[in-house]
DNA sequence: AACTCTATCAACACTGTGTCGAGTAAGTCA
DNA sequence: TGACTTACTCGACACAGTGTTGATAGAGTT
């Protein structure tokens, strides 16, 4: 089977330390069976219904053998939605890139597809991390971290365009910002979760992007 | 101020039949006392942190009795959480009788005005349901029943309004609301949490009213 | 006085977490 | 080669929490 004796010049190391406490012997393919385990059961059920023992069973080693690939479960999962939020990261960044030049409609349309799609690819890792969330504050803080990164950005995208004079003013550009997003965060959340009610896997882009638009470059004095 | 614990002709039996098993004998006190208990300690930490044997000895009682009057300690939680959902109903009704009658700006900002105001004095139960939902159920299909609800009226209401020719036409109204009354959960939430980032307390209001007021009256076409 | 019904809890069975300490096997170097 | 180190493994334990059982006490009929 894999083995991979792998020439470990710089291998691994995916998440800072949140893995193994030193060295770099062969269990690499341990620790990588733990995380693959855990991406599995993921889809399978949530992360409430995941023991650690299910985690060691599915790498084929006893319990407290995966006490010393990882401290706790959560850690295993953190170590998941690291790696989500890294690859998201790379699309945020491109996102804004595409937002700042030219049309607004088609520029922010490309944006909020790019980040829904790095998600949507991996669903049962989003819904795990909200489960998280609510017990565990490293996740909280990890996710802090996304949502501020992302609310900087588009503060910034409201404020230029206000200043260019494309976009009328309002509420703070801030203030504007952190309900969209966090708009974006529910609504995106619920259609994984396939909650009800939820829009439509196929609706939530059109509808997210015609709401910006109206709250960004919209007025509005209703009679 | 919110005189909330209103005209109890009917003392208990407050929400169907959650709580205990048959008859009324005199340990309506230690009903009573369990769920004050729970909201005691659901003040000061979250639900997580919080065991049957918490709410056993806040009620001074032991654990197997406190079996005898609550199923489990998500009942205990669910039971108060139908209280909130069932005052919540109330402001709902009047908020959507608010929003028909004249200017569109004030009415909706009043109904927002009295949704918000309902949920912010039980911050800790709104907080503590987020955390059920996760895991429980019914927890889920509770939630499920005050959206759907919320959703409805606001679809009706975008509906009326285009009808009326005051609002543009736009995305369909049912996922135009669905968004909508998701993105007023979710800042709501974060608010009451003093989530990084979110909205603070007093200007909640303001930003989600100007949203809606642009989602459903305004267009946007940018340049 | 026998009978019932509410209410109570000690003791138990079970599930899950995390730790300790003893052990093995594969290097490393004297 | 044999002593020493380091990576790795797991049986057995201690602990925390959930939910159940069965025995019992008192109050209220009949």
């Amino acid at each position: 089977m894999a083995t991979l004796p792998k020439a470990d010049l710089e291998p691994d190391a995916p998440a800072k330390g949140r893995g193994r406490r030193g060295t770099r012997a062969s269990g690499d393919d341990r620790e990588r069976a733990i995380l693959e385990t855990a991406e599995r059961l993921l889809e399978e059920r949530p992360l409430s219904a995941i023991s650690v023992d299910d985690l060691a069973k599915g790498a084929g080693i006893s319990r407290p053998t995966f006490y010393f690939y990882f401290p706790s479960k959560d850690a295993v999962v953190l170590t998941i939605i690291d790696r989500l939020v890294a690859a998201a990261a790379g699309s945020r960044e491109e996102a804004v890139a595409t937002m700042v030049e030219g049309d607004p409609r088609a520029g922010l349309r490309k944006a909020l597809e790019d980040l829904y799609g790095a998600f949507r690819t991996r669903r049962s890792v989003v819904l795990a991390a909200a489960e998280l969330r609510t017990t565990n504050s490293e996740a909280r803080d990890l996710w802090t971290e996304v949502m501020e990164g992302w609310v900087a950005d588009v503060t910034a995208v409201i404020e230029a365009e206000r200043a260019r004079g494309a976009a009328p003013p309002g509420q703070p550009a801030r203030d504007m910002a952190i309900a969209l997003v966090q708009m974006n965060e529910r609504v995106q959340y619920a259609s994984f979760a396939a909650e009800s009610p939820s829009l439509a896997d196929e609706r939530v882009l059109d509808v997210l992007v015609d709401i910006w638009l109206r709250a960004i470059y919209g007025t509005a004095e209703p009679g």
